[in-house]
RNA sequence: UGCCUUGUGGUGUAAUGGUAGCACGUCGGAUUCUGGUUCCGCCUGUGAGGGUUCGAAUCCUUCCAAGGCAACCA
């Protein structure tokens, strides 16, 4: 056990309810003045965001009040279990900027302990071994509102569940043939009560502990045991588990007396608008291939948001605004965004590249001439200084960003319009070229050499900036294009039809000048069933480039003016 | 028709018997070497009824609504 005692907190304002809980638990001089949280994940699966909240829930709220968290990997079920999984874990939570220490646990390290508590149940005929199949043992637990009927095992002798839990756990049995139940009310108006199952057999080797045992507890025999076990104070997890508190308190009970108790703390779990969370289905997206793994941009995993370009303040801030209530909300992502925004605005370096682009001659430029203009790094943070960017007679600019027969407020390129490249030369576009569908091939434009930013004449006003990149320096790359996983028209739907409707991964083919890093714009490609946000979602392809190479606004720009068109 | 949990603007969250506030969002405006960013402004709320109290989002009560509980998952 941990000899964390911590000073009294002074001021109770502030505080989210667990929080207050913890704060009134320690005034109280509960449990010697200590507090010792846990974070603990099954680890078969990859960590989402919803883990997430979790996580800065039980190390925050250690770290306010000056205790501890432990990391308690709640292994009991070997056969969806994987050592793969207690990696991704720990690298997202420290991702995330959390650390246990030395208090790495694993709920597989109590299989002894359980198993003694187990025999001491039974012989204090407080448990029994049932025989029957998992049919039998369903259809007399009755329902929520039909009370259940006792199994005709129920009132089996001491030393025969002995001998038969014993033989269970040696391997004599199969898979399914017993189980130990816990001896309670068949009546309970709880569901848990009615003699909940304590152990099965299971015969799948155990990721740590291989074949040596035959016999796994169950959630509820180990939860509260294992906080025991390790000296945690506050249990703090979903509201899913407030009907298994109840059996949780009466599992302690069989430990626990007035000194040291854990105690179970229940808060509301994160659910996202458009945004599938459900680890059976994220699980089936990756086995089936839909996805290139856990870590897929796409993903609402920790690993993938971190691949997507999100940082840990950002989902940290998130979860801060979105808070911790008992009520089941269903958060806007646009919160999500706007926390990743508004971090990614603050730091991120800023490049060019351009996602759909055509070619602009400059005509007036002298052939085989180039020069080097300098863009500022970050507009947000000078400090961050800047970088160099060759200019030439052709560039390329977005496609979306020119148009020949452009509407009233229109500020970007069109025949005999002015605007300003970016960091380089007002140009005016004086024709253009097209191929026999008639797309344009190629713009022709003047530029003004006085017009040089930084230069006295670049003081001259236009209503347009374009962002471009010189072609022959243009790096060509592939960059696929990921975007958020979710259904425009159902904020929740998760059916199996639509969430196979979301996995239509977009290429995009990007030509870059510079090397660029996380972007901060987002749009809606409009009429189209799906939604596409974007935001820090482009991600190069893995192995073609070695930085994130993201792009920032156009598209961002393009959303606005469908807008600003609808007026 | 059992038990448990929860209802504050469009969304989320504060107010811990004493002025219903904040953020996102929406809409409008200013600034801008990108229409982004930044700044300013507007908008909308205590599920319903009854009670206690000088005073109720908060306490009591009835009703209504939403969610959870019947895995050899966690």
């Amino acid at each position: 056990m941990a000899e964390n005692i911590i000073s009294q907190p002074e001021e109770s304002k502030g505080l989210n309810f667990v929080e207050q809980i913890v704060a009134d638990d320690l005034k109280a001089g509960k449990n010697g003045g200590r507090l010792n949280t846990r974070f603990p994940p099954e680890p078969n699966g990859y960590l989402h965001i919803g883990h997430a909240k979790a996580i800065c829930m039980d190390f925050g709220v250690a770290e306010k009040f000056g205790g501890t968290c432990n990391l308690r990997f709640d292994d009991t079920n070997p056969v969806k279990e994987d050592v793969e999984y207690v990696d991704s874990i720990r690298e997202d939570i420290h991702w995330l900027g959390f650390d246990w220490g030395d208090r790495e646990y694993y709920a597989s390290d109590y299989f002894p302990q359980l198993f003694d508590l187990a025999v001491r149940l039974i012989k204090e005929g407080k448990a029994y071994v049932d025989d029957q199949s998992s049919e039998e043992i369903a259809a007399q637990k009755g329902t929520p509102t039909v009370p259940g009927v006792n199994s005709p095992y129920r009132d089996r002798s001491v030393e025969e569940n002995l001998d038969l839990f014993t033989r269970m756990n040696a391997g004599e049995f199969p898979e399914g043939s017993h189980v130990l139940r816990a001896k309670i009310d068949m009546a309970s108006s709880n569901m848990h009560f009615r003699d909940p199952i304590m152990y099965r057999i299971i015969h799948h080797p155990h990721h740590r502990t291989g074949n040596r045992w035959h016999v796994y507890p169950m959630y509820d025999f180990a939860h509260g045991q294992s906080d025991y076990f390790e000296g945690v104070t506050h249990s703090i997890c979903t509201l899913e588990f407030v009907p298994h508190r109840p059996l949780y308190d009466y599992f302690v009970d069989e430990l626990a007396d007035e000194s040291y108790r854990p105690r179970q703390i229940e808060f509301n779990r994160l659910n996202l608008t458009y945004t599938v969370m459900s680890k059976r289905k994220l699980l089936q997206l990756v086995k089936e291939g839909l996805v290139a793994g856990w870590d897929d941009p796409r993903m609402p995993t920790i690993s993938g948001m971190r691949r997507r370009g999100f940082t840990p303040l950002s989902i940290r801030n998130f979860i801060d605004t979105i808070g911790y209530t008992k009520y089941e909300a269903l958060n806007s992502v646009a919160l999500l965004e706007y926390a990743v925004r508004e971090d990614l605005n603050r730091i991120a370096t800023r490049g060019m590249a351009v996602l759909d682009p055509v070619k602009v001659v400059i005509t007036n430029y002298p052939e085989g001439q180039s020069e080097m203009v300098e863009m500022e790094n970050n507009p947000e943070n000078p400090a961050d200084g800047s970088h160099e960017m060759p200019f030439s007679r052709e560039i390329y600019i977005e496609r979306d960003d020119f148009m020949e027969n452009p509407p009233k407020k229109y500020f970007r390129l069109a025949p005999d319009a002015e605007v300003r490249l970016k960091g380089a030369y007002i140009i005016k576009c004086t024709g253009v070229k097209k191929d026999v569908d008639g797309r344009v091939e190629e713009i022709y434009c003047t530029y003004d050499p006085d017009t040089r930013s930084g230069l006295p004449g670049s003081q001259r006003k236009v209503k347009g900036t374009l962002h471009w990149v010189a072609a022959d320096t243009a790096v060509d790359a592939t960059v696929r294009l990921y975007d958020r996983l979710f259904n425009v028209e159902n904020p929740a739907a998760e059916t199996e039809r639509d969430f196979r409707e979301m996995l239509n991964p977009d290429s995009l083919r990007i030509v870059e000048g510079v090397k660029v890093e996380p972007f901060l714009a987002r749009s809606a490609s409009q009429g189209a069933k799906f939604q596409f946000q974007r935001i820090g979602y482009f991600t190069p392809d893995y192995d073609s480039t070695p930085d994130n190479l993201i792009f920032n606004r156009t598209i961002a720009l393009k959303d606005s003016w469908e807008k600003a068109q609808k007026k």
